[in-house]
DNA sequence: CCAATCGGTAAGTTGTAACTTACCGTTCGT
DNA sequence: ACGAACGGTAAGTTACAACTTACCGATTGG
């Protein structure tokens, strides 16, 4: 089905456990484990988003003994918010114009 | 499976078809049927994308005879921009400290 | 070494959202 | 009044993403 496609910044943040752990991330780094017992999902299903968060370039990651510590990546997040900004620019664009022609009426 | 709840901002703009229909409709009203044409979906899916956008407040619509011509709400559409907005107030706040902290090293 | 901790991966399931086709009511022009 | 255009809705399918459990390798401490 699937009518356009690419995993683009909607997809990574449209999931609301990937969002809980980039607020949860965004306070401090943390360990796979630690980041499963606050959340209400296995640490598999953690280890899973993560990967797709590293893959989107939005965490890094750093082995720390047998623990493995995430980090947001500034970078990153930047780019990904500069990415969903996009879509803002260009569907406001064009779009104040009808809002203030309608204001006149 | 859903872990946690709600259709908020993120679920509606998560779908591709959805983000189409509101930058065509950014540029100019249009009926259903003309959205239709301008997307690689059938009629009644541009219509069941246009449901949820309207439970969304995302747009307002109006009949024109047997045509019913679709318009972007400019108060939902800043509604749901600032709720995506403090998500990232949220996320970047205690993160720009740990940005900071680590540029020191 | 050995046991324990930690995390990634494989495999399987399952709920759901995005579509389709088919149908029906409404509006309008002639 | 009839046919055509238009759009909403019902019903069914289907692909997929988000989980789960089970397993396995790697690291570490005693």
């Amino acid at each position: 089905m699937e009518t356009y496609r690419g995993p683009d910044g909607w997809e990574i943040l449209g999931d609301p456990s990937r969002r809980a752990i980039v607020e949860c991330l965004a306070r401090r780094p943390r360990a796979v484990g630690e980041l499963a017992e606050e959340l209400p999902i296995s640490r598999p299903a953690v280890s899973q988003h993560l990967r797709v968060l590293k893959d989107a370039g939005l965490v890094d990651d750093e082995a720390a003994g047998t623990r493995r510590v995430y980090r947001l990546n500034p970078a990153g997040v930047s780019a990904l918010r500069d990415q969903l900004d996009m879509f803002w620019q260009r569907t406001l664009r064009g779009f104040e114009e009808i809002v203030e022609n309608e204001e006149q009426a």
